[in-house]
DNA sequence: TATTGTTATACTCTATAACTATA
DNA sequence: TATAGTTATAGAGTATAACAATA
């Protein structure tokens, strides 16, 4: 008999996605970082100079949260907020240099997990592994890069 | 150019995981269960009988959080705690009439919690996609059917 | 003295609402 | 009056430590 497994691939996926979040703040612990920290690190870096409300309407999280987690990064001299002179409400926050080389410890963190998690698997069963998982993902309506972590 | 994906499988496995429990989240919740209380009733229904240090053992929890899960479930009427008269120190545990039935409709959800989360695969994919994952979690070590949400 | 189950307590994470300063 | 950012507060969820009953 074959029918559906007693666990299914969306338990599988709840299981390895649990699994794969706690080693992944592991590794991001070691560079003092939390992993929704390193979230805004990357949104950041990807769109220097937003306010924090364009930020956290990116990340799809309450604009308060993110205070604590900008705090946290400017606190580690890894991003600098910047009073926009034009509207002095807002902020602009960038990368420091600091920041800058932060981020490539986290690409190098980031290839060794990836490494680890697909470790069972040969080169092109991991390239079938991704391409199923993306196509789930976007049928699902998720956001490229954006954890639901985030999300209100 | 190929390479190492932007976003690769580590992250969508967390990303996927983190969609896939919020849903079965929402689908339990129609049922008055948490995910943990889901997962702690078909350990009992597995293992009836069995003594909460032993429930806990199973799960990977720490014991004193078992109380609030069995106790939340026996309020319900789905379980049972029932003195062992050798040992007066331990309870049984066992599922009700109620619960066996909840555990009928938790098998319901689940199958459309599935077909939901692979909707966008063929029926060949699918089984491709569960073997995969299947062998990941077998070489990083998870216990088949144990969320990693109880580890201590 | 050891073990089962329980209660009390504290800690982390996050959201909601109230506040300030600028516009 | 509206908006950006902040602070205060409260609510889940979980872990650790102290406790009562039984062995």
């Amino acid at each position: 008999m074959q029918g559906p497994p007693t666990f299914g691939s969306a338990f599988l996926l709840a299981q390895l996605g649990a699994h794969a979040t706690q080693r992944f703040a592991e590794r991001v612990a070691d560079l003092g970082l939390t992993p929704p920290q390193t979230g805004l690190l990357r949104a950041i870096a990807r769109r220097p100079g937003e306010s924090q409300q364009v930020l956290a309407a990116e990340l799809g999280t309450p604009p308060t949260r993110l205070v604590a987690l900008v705090d946290g990064l400017e606190q580690q001299g890894l991003i600098e907020r910047r009073r926009n002179p034009q509207d002095r409400r807002l902020y602009a926050v960038f990368l420091s240099d600091k920041g800058q080389e932060t981020m490539a410890e986290l690409a190098k963190a980031g290839a060794a997990h990836e490494n680890e998690l697909t470790a069972a698997l040969s080169t092109e069963e991991r390239s079938t592994l991704h391409e199923l998982l993306a196509r789930i993902a976007a049928d699902r309506g998720l956001m490229p890069g954006v954890h639901p972590g985030y999300r209100t």
